[in-house]
DNA sequence: TCTTGACTTTGTAACTGCTATAAGGTTTAA
DNA sequence: TTAAACCTTATAGCAGTTACAAAGTCAAGA
């Protein structure tokens, strides 16, 4: 049979109409008898070959344009050039995706421990596990200036990090870090901001890890909240005779949807690393 | 500043001022202040909050009218709702990613092995790994009707292939087991289309593992040459005293663009595997 | 004040690989 | 003969931009 309709081609192959008509125009695959009169499309059954090349190439992630360019050319080198380069391409696509799947997570994460969150102004022992953040020194005291001032750190933050060539989806989670030094003097200085990233990303420039271990942490909701919370944290500390280990981070577990258009609003965790000063030994 | 050109939160955002009028219009972020006699749009310094958020969650994988409806539905649940279906999403594309790139490997290696093949009837003895197959039986002897015929059997197993959700990347490699016993007898008999698949599709109805061995191999270039090559293995197997241990695959490494829209043509790998029938034991 | 250049506005088309629809002509079988 | 099932072309739509064109606005220097 060499006379077969547009509707019975596409039925065996699994194509449909429009898709033949459209490998017509554009000259990937014709049908091998027109009639003039009608218009009719007629093909003949081998080219069902052209047909499945068509297809798995598809399949190889090829658009219709460098699929045509591969038949034209007759040459199968070209089509392992663009085998190389389409293998890259969904090299590159899966690491997009394994990012985004991660950011997701993490998003799914911070949501749950948003749920399950204690009251604000209380503090509790947490052990946390190591992590790694991309950090940022903006120079400037995140807690001298207005939001106003911290929206411009973020879009410098933003900026840097896109230089850095991290995926956007870790722009969430953002934060900041007070250096042990600062915290310990009670002194509210902190000039950094950072993102925590997945542990596939290498320490050097610009990503720091932070160790694992116990920390003392306290919950608030809304950044002009996060001023008390800090204090009570270094007031707690001094009470219960605990000493500082490291560096304070404040992290935004969630921000939410800034429903009016203008405040930001979010919930953070302030957490700082400590043991016990004097200690048993039992 | 609460007076930003849409040219300058372009700017300070990463983002293009055609996206920033396509969220006006789609009331996505709407700048706070529209100077009704010019036109111009003028954003708040705090309305980047609202931007990190659609920046985030487009990075996410969530499409503008996902974002609006998070937006405005002001309802973190929807949220998560969202951040579910969009991580199966994720998975999906993942996993579709992952069997190109398998296709497309195996495509490399055929190439490969078409470049350095060794010349047309010559027989060889080669070690094979474990394969995987899809399998399925057309009834019809493939080696008793023509092309024509043989194109209905290849549409046959592509729709049988669909409904077995295989994705359609694999439709390279494709060919024909003759099984054992008619191997044996020399008579021309195969009615079973396979193609080859990951080892990731475990074994059941229609997935069938083809073990690891030693196969007497030899290659041949077009359709109208299978037959003699595999005459010539039967003979060769029959001349050096070799006993069949298992189906012969006819399998089909490369296939070339039908640069002429008619003829398919084909590389050719015809595989037996073998032992020797009386081996010396050292 | 005029000019220049850098900005802004709106609107349209293009991109990809189709799908969907409409309005109308053809084939085939009862 | 007539209806069903097919075919044709042409158009719009999708999503998220990008890339124009034509025209209006702003700020600074001569």
């Amino acid at each position: 049979m060499d006379h077969i309709t547009i509707g019975a081609m596409a039925k065996i192959n699994g194509v449909s109409e429009q898709a033949l008509r459209l490998y017509d125009k554009m000259k990937l695959l014709q049908p091998s008898e027109i009639n003039h009169e009608t218009g009719y499309r007629y093909y003949n059954i081998k080219q069902c070959a052209q047909l499945d090349m068509i297809q798995y190439m598809k399949a190889l992630g090829m658009n219709l344009v460098q699929i045509k360019e591969c038949l034209d050319g007759k040459d199968i080198r070209k089509f392992t050039q663009i085998l190389d380069m389409q293998k890259r391409n969904i090299e590159k696509q899966m690491m997009e995706l394994h990012y985004a799947k991660q950011a997701i997570e993490r998003s799914m994460e911070s949501y749950r421990r948003y749920e399950s969150a204690p009251e604000e102004n209380t503090v509790i022992m947490e052990f946390i596990p190591q992590r790694r953040i991309f950090c940022y020194d903006t120079k400037i005291n995140c807690y001298s200036y207005g939001m106003d001032y911290y929206e411009h750190i973020l879009r410098s933050l933003k900026k840097n990090y896109v230089l850095h060539r991290l995926p956007m989806c870790y722009f969430c989670n953002v934060g900041s870090i007070m250096r042990k030094e600062y915290f310990q003097k009670k002194e509210l200085l902190a000039t950094e901001v950072i993102l925590f990233v997945e542990d596939d990303f290498q320490p050097d420039d610009g990503i720091e890890v932070i160790p694992e271990g116990m920390y003392l942490c306290t919950y608030c909701y809304g950044f002009n909240k996060e001023e008390e919370s800090l204090k009570l944290l270094m007031d707690y500390i001094t009470e219960h005779n605990y000493e500082v280990k490291g560096d304070c981070i404040s992290e935004i577990l969630i921000e939410f949807p800034t429903f009016n258009n203008y405040d930001r609003s979010a919930f953070f965790k302030l957490q700082v690393p400590v043991k016990q000063k004097k200690k048993k030994i039992i």
